[in-house]
DNA sequence: AAGCTAGGCGTACGATGTACACCTGTCAAG
DNA sequence: CTTGACAGGTGTACATCGTACGCCTAGCTT
């Protein structure tokens, strides 16, 4: 049979091929099943014959990010509030999707989906919502450092694999004899969050509607203070 | 001379040494510098010498990432918004100084100065802010996602190594002959920060003392309607 | 019909983590 | 003082990784 596919009328391969692929291995198996030889073999084909599609690994690397990017909302027509929450819920449940990807989204030659999804995102602050330029990068630094950290957390705690974070909560609670009791507020938080769960959309909505209060609370602040002469605080509280 | 050194009286090895000369290694060389080969060399003895010290590369890391969170500190003995400015601000330097370990601090075992960390952290916000349980995890969460997010971006934007940082910039800037005119809100953001730079310690302080601002707003009034029967509204504003 | 080229194949090399057997200096027990 | 156990350094070897280099062939252009 793969003798037949070889020799036979087999479908070419394309760089888009090779890219969904990878992505598909990488999300089985995570991101150190993400192998050349392995992907070969799932196309059938020889290693070598991938680096007629891909220049080399880190490549291969930033075209599957650019996927990813692509799969990421940012709506328009829509008050900028609502339009940054959609994004940050997208870009989490993507980042779930793909736990390889974490951390490695801005990282490597940035694609075009890259691209197009970080003017978007900047469009959406300074001219739909009319954040100042400066309030605008901070503003997006913000939630983007938010929305990467906890895709993070979420990926050491709970996914990649499941097994992993079941030996991690095993490790803290077997705690030689004494234990978790040198660490009465550690604790705590194990036994309780043992008995009652842990929601991790609900945990992300919190930090969102957090930064996003104050997000526009500065934003009204600052079009106040836009009229009168005084030099605008473009700080939280400052200390 | 190594010969010498081989044959004569060498000082001996221990676990201590072997984590101290691989987060050298690591701080210099990134953490693809890292190798079990590199490191016996470095410490003047055969590769395998290393795994009398320690069982394998992932338990290595473990103790690497133990030294990193024991150069945070966690203050004591000052009201709990300074305290937990202060370590985030330890924090973020510390991964400035350790690039290696961002996205790797809550990985693999969790070693004692680990534990001590979020227990001092669960301490603070518990018994010195007074966070009822779960908003104290909210807080929790919320500082640690900024936090470890901030510093994976400004690990891959600034640094780990500066030469990755400038071929990024240039490779955006000078993307083919039209290159950015299709991104406008993106050019700006390049041009303008060009001319101004970009200073990551003044974007780290807006994020952080909004999300205290908004923490600290939310604990008042926590305790304003604590004596009162009504639910308290635990979330910011709810949608 | 001729030959160019895109794309798949095979072999090979250096680097990596680490299993396994061995050797040796130090120190406690007899 | 001898002995023997053991902690700790050594050497060899193997599977797996990315990928450089050269060959081969099908199919399209001329």
């Amino acid at each position: 049979m793969q003798d037949t596919a070889a020799a036979g009328g087999r479908e070419r391969l394309n760089r888009a091929k090779v890219l969904r692929a990878a992505v598909e291995l990488a999300d089985e198996g995570g991101f150190e099943a993400l192998t050349m030889r392995r992907l070969a073999d799932r196309l059938g084909v020889v290693p070598m014959a991938l680096y007629k599609h891909v220049a080399d690994k880190r490549e291969l690397l930033d075209g599957m990010v650019d996927l990813v990017f692509a799969e990421v909302e940012v709506p328009v027509d829509v008050d900028w509030r609502t339009a940054m929450h959609r994004r940050a819920a997208s870009m989490r449940l993507a980042l779930l999707r793909h736990p390889w990807a974490v951390g490695r989204m801005e990282t490597g030659t940035p694609g075009p989906a890259n691209l197009h999804h970080h003017n978007a995102m900047m469009r959406c602050l300074r001219r739909d919502a009319g954040f100042p330029f400066r309030m605008a990068v901070h503003a997006y630094n913000l939630m983007d450092a938010y929305v990467y950290g906890f895709a993070l957390q979420e990926k050491t705690l709970a996914g990649d694999i499941p097994a992993e974070a079941a030996r991690r909560q095993k490790a803290v609670v077997d705690r030689k004899p004494s234990g978790l009791e040198d660490y009465p507020y550690l604790a705590e938080v194990v036994t309780e969050l043992a008995k009652t769960g842990f929601a991790f959309a609900d945990e992300f909505e919190f930090g969102l509607d957090l930064i996003l209060d104050g997000l526009s609370r500065m934003l009204q602040q600052a079009s106040r203070t836009a009229g009168s002469g005084s030099n605008s605080p473009l700080r939280p509280s400052a200390r």
